[in-house]
DNA sequence: GGTTGGTACTCTGCATACCAGATACCAGAT
DNA sequence: ATCTGGTATCTGGTATGCAGAGTACCAACC
């Protein structure tokens, strides 16, 4: 007898709570300004058990692992707070961050196809000739977040991507509060085009090189313009 | 009327259970050789409250750090494992290692001190001259961890140092079923010097570029040769 | 003998209950 | 009015209970 052949899918999980309720808490704290106002922002394991329905065992598991990725801190007997970065902090993950995209260009270098390549300078087609910006800041904004993120999926290194994911999402809060500057903006777009160029031509030492000066220029206009960091 | 004035410092706080749990189950895990059978060792939370004398509570709390940091693989409804990583993680580990040992080093050139790096140099003091591995290998090995350590220390980067402590924790495992050769030891010897050159000379690129071949050196070598890893 | 169906058991995920540390507030004394 | 001591209450840490999913095993049938 002939087995039906269903093509079948695997019925999917519904996630469970305690993860559901992780992602749910982890876009409510990185879509808020954190750093709006003075006061720190607590979270009240019953009060959230509360409004979400649930006990609070599944709030404390994905609290615990909102605190292991730096989104929250616990301080024993006190409770959860929304983690607020200190300057240093803020400036060690662009150091990271720097670390890791540099040797994702690296990696691009030497295993990305040319057709790879190809889409990253295809992202800013948008913007006109030769660099000027032509669309507004905010669309740069969204652009200049995925040549980044594009920078690291083409390394097909799935690790470098997961540890950049949380940098990204804590620098949102940041960049929240920053007023983008057009002048900035315009020089960014510039690196990344030399990017690009140093990518295309497969000149490794290059390509990391500029990545690395792009982000780490970022850190510097941190240090030296950002004042609202504790 | 006077304030007796004792010195006295902070009552010590007596860590909470999941984190003392935490950590015994992180020393057993990464001490005992994961990769020595095919068989995967699972984590019975009731088998360890019984053992621990504690609930299952903070036991989950101690496992869902574990697994955030990659020690323990839970699988939803079947348990919690030793993680066991596979070969293409491994390779990925190295990379990510790479990346952030070489801005160590950057770091270094610019901010460390003279003396800071000659202890670096210290730490090779007992191996003979001209690079010549006269201790055994065990020893090499625990100073060639400390190097690396003393790297990231020197950086003055905590995150850097954070980063990578699991990753050489998870290392670690590796090498337990890594056979030390001795003429790779002695390579890594002589890299070593070179590296602790280019940090005295503050030659930041030279510095960068070795410690990350050194690395990726590493990554080659476990790429060719190790073929007990899935 | 191999396969199928059912049953019993195991173990995780979630909920609830209890306990102790910490804070805040209030009353009384100075 | 201020300071001190005590107490009430809040909140996180821990223990335990319960239900459903998953698995394994056994028996019966083809």
């Amino acid at each position: 007898m002939a087995v039906a052949n269903l093509s079948l899918k695997p019925v999917e999980n519904p996630a469970a709570l305690k993860d559901r309720i992780y992602e749910q808490l982890k876009t409510a704290i990185t879509s808020m300004n954190v750093y709006a106002d003075a006061e720190e922002h607590r979270l009240d394991e019953r009060q959230l058990s509360e409004d979400l329905g649930v006990s609070r065992t599944p709030i404390r598991e994905a609290l615990c692992q909102l605190e292991n990725e730096g989104f929250v801190r616990t301080i024993p007997r006190r409770g959860a707070f929304v983690a607020r970065k200190t300057k240093k902090e803020v400036l060690e993950m662009v150091t990271v961050w720097a670390a890791l995209e540099s040797m994702a260009a690296r990696l691009i270098t030497e295993n990305a196809t040319d057709a790879e390549i190809a889409t990253l300078r295809e992202m800013f087609s948008t913007f006109g000739e030769n660099g000027a910006v032509q669309a507004d800041i905010d669309e740069y904004s969204d652009t200049n977040i995925a040549f980044h993120q594009a920078l690291f999926r083409l390394s097909r290194c799935d690790l470098l991507s997961s540890l950049t994911e949380n940098l990204f999402l804590h620098m949102r809060s940041i960049r929240m509060r920053t007023i983008a500057e057009k002048d900035r903006a315009t020089r960014s777009i510039i690196d990344h085009m030399h990017i690009i160029e140093a990518l295309e031509a497969r000149n490794t030492g290059l390509a990391e090189d500029l990545v690395r000066r792009h982000t780490l220029d970022l850190g510097r206009h941190i240090e030296e313009y950002v004042d609202w960091l504790e």
